[in-house]
RNA sequence: GCGGCUAUAGUUUAAUGGUAGAACAGCGGGUUGUGGUCCCGCUAGCGAGAGUUCGAUUCUCUCUAGUCGCCCCA
């Protein structure tokens, strides 16, 4: 096709000029050897049932830039979790609505109003998990689990559910990672989840903030709660409208209230710490002790209160630690994680008396935090090798020595969407490889192929059949 | 579930009651066989619907989505 060349333009025209003379030239272009443009297609069919797909509320694709910084932090969290003896476990995305009302709690706002729900065509009461802990137990009842070795440590990821308004750090599908002890109620266990959440951030560069508090066993609540509301209750007017309500329903809540009135009142409420009773209490103290002599860093936070109803005894949530910039940017933060111990949850699950603990991450709320905070992510390196061809001889015998060079170990990127060089190499330059291999014509021919080191140009031809054998020589 | 703010190419954005201009990215060309820079060209946009208007991307409403806060949580 030959290519008109193109008049040099105007040197002393004015902006206005060369506007008028470019909209022309477009016009005419289009108008003649092109289709219609989208738009008219649109009036045309006039299709009033046109479909734009979009995103649903509170869900988020993935996109490949993501991967990397996503790749690296699971993999971690998986190596750690490996290093410290869990399993992994995998279970399904669907689960009876059941099993969250009487795990997670009816009154929660979780199983409450978070839970997507709905009637599958068996008639079945279906729910997407909201959170993974009550699947586990629920595996370990099932398969009879309580007849192997005790304890059991279990680790997980994946998607989990809860129809919330979104927000930043909040999805309706977000990511969890999790870690699961079944079949022991010592407080060694405890400290060592809380051990494995410094061990993990430290290792990541994450600044963290571990909190740490006690709800003893559900004796020592019942008797706390009583004194507690005593208390509210006298203050009841001074406290603002969601704690009112709360005093009712789930008075410990009203505990971490931000209303800097309640919080008032709070500092000045008994606490849950004098009354637990003496194993709970003996059981906290023993877990304080394992975290001190493993030299963990935490804070006491009697005011720690998590908002799934399985909970005893140890509570702990992982916070982000902020400087004055975020700060000022930012005033609502999110936990990173938490987590605890869920002494009665497998008896209320129709198992055998089991004491169990566990934690989990939200996997979005550290990504963020790794950005806030400029994490160095360490990414295996890519190809080091680039094949460019040139011409249909070339692409013919492309696949072929692309294939080879893959079986013989070899990394090789390649751009065949693309048929110039000149297009190929750059690829090739934004990649970053140490050798571009370049097949024309000239070398199918010859049964050649050209080794280029993209730092100093140097080129050669070497033989096709030693092709192998020459790349691995160069990239030493 | 409640309240505030926002919505213009893939991204960041400009202007405007008379349908939009740029930068970066992308694609192509400047040697139809060689990367960077530079130069040139091209592609691509007013979130959806309704109302007011001769005319709406601009004004109003609804929806949708995002964002921030409350609630709650990871």
């Amino acid at each position: 096709m030959p290519r008109t060349k193109k008049a040099s333009k105007p040197s002393s025209s004015s902006k206005v000029a060369k506007k008028k003379t470019k909209k022309k030239k477009i016009t005419r272009r289009k108008v003649i050897p092109r289709l219609p443009k989208k738009k008219k297609i649109d009036d045309s069919w006039a299709d009033k049932n046109r479909y734009s797909p979009q995103l649903l509320r509170g869900m988020k694709d993935i996109l490949p830039a993501e991967q990397p910084a996503r790749d690296y932090l699971l993999k971690k969290l998986i190596d750690l979790a490996n290093a410290y003896g869990f399993e992994k476990i995998i279970t399904p995305v669907l689960e009876e609505s059941k099993l969250f009302k009487k795990s997670t709690g009816l009154d929660t706002d979780v199983v409450e109003k978070q839970m997507y729900q709905f009637t599958d065509l068996g008639g079945k009461k279906i729910v997407l998990r909201p959170e993974f802990t009550p699947s586990v137990v629920r595996a370990y009842i099932e398969h009879g689990m309580f007849n192997l070795p005790q304890p059991l440590k279990f680790f997980y990821w994946g998607p989990a559910f809860r129809y919330e308004r979104p927000q930043s750090g909040r999805y309706r599908q977000f990511y969890q990672f999790g870690l699961e002890v079944l079949g022991s109620n010592q407080p060694l266990i405890d400290a060592e989840i809380i051990l494995f959440s410094q061990t993990f951030f430290n290792d990541l560069n994450l600044p963290i903030n571990i909190q740490i508090n006690s709800l003893g066993c559900a004796h020592c609540r019942s008797n706390y709660r009583e004194e507690l509301l005593n208390y509210l209750q006298s203050h009841k007017k001074s406290l603002c409208p969601d704690c009112q309500k709360r005093l009712e329903k789930n008075p410990l809540r009203i505990l971490d209230c931000k209303n800097l009135l309640c919080q008032e009142i709070v500092s000045r409420a008994p606490q849950l710490i004098n009354f637990l009773c003496k194993d709970c209490e003996k059981h906290f103290t023993k877990v304080l002790e394992c975290l001190d002599e493993a030299n963990v860093v935490y804070q006491l936070n009697p005011y720690l209160v998590r908002g799934l109803d399985y909970y005893t005894r140890t509570v702990f949530e992982i916070w982000p630690v902020i400087d004055e910039k975020e700060k000022k940017e930012k005033t609502n933060l999110s936990a990173l994680g938490g987590g605890g111990r869920y002494d009665t949850l497998i008896e209320s699950l129709g198992g055998r008396e089991t004491p169990a603990a566990g934690l989990s991450y939200g996997l979005e709320r550290i990504l963020q935090e790794m950005e806030v905070k400029n994490v160095r992510i360490y990414q295996s390196r890519g190809p080091q090798v680039f094949f460019a061809q040139i011409g249909e001889s070339a692409a013919r015998h492309a696949l072929r020595i692309f294939n080879e060079l893959q079986s013989q170990g070899i990394k090789v990127a390649e751009s065949f969407g693309k048929t110039s060089l000149k297009a190929q190499m750059k690829v090739a330059d934004d990649m970053g490889v140490k050798l571009t291999l370049i097949l024309g014509h000239q070398e199918v021919k010859d049964k050649t192929i050209i080794i280029r080191n993209m730092k100093t140009g140097n080129q050669e031809h070497v033989d096709v059949n030693k092709l192998a054998k020459e790349i691995k020589k160069r990239l030493k």
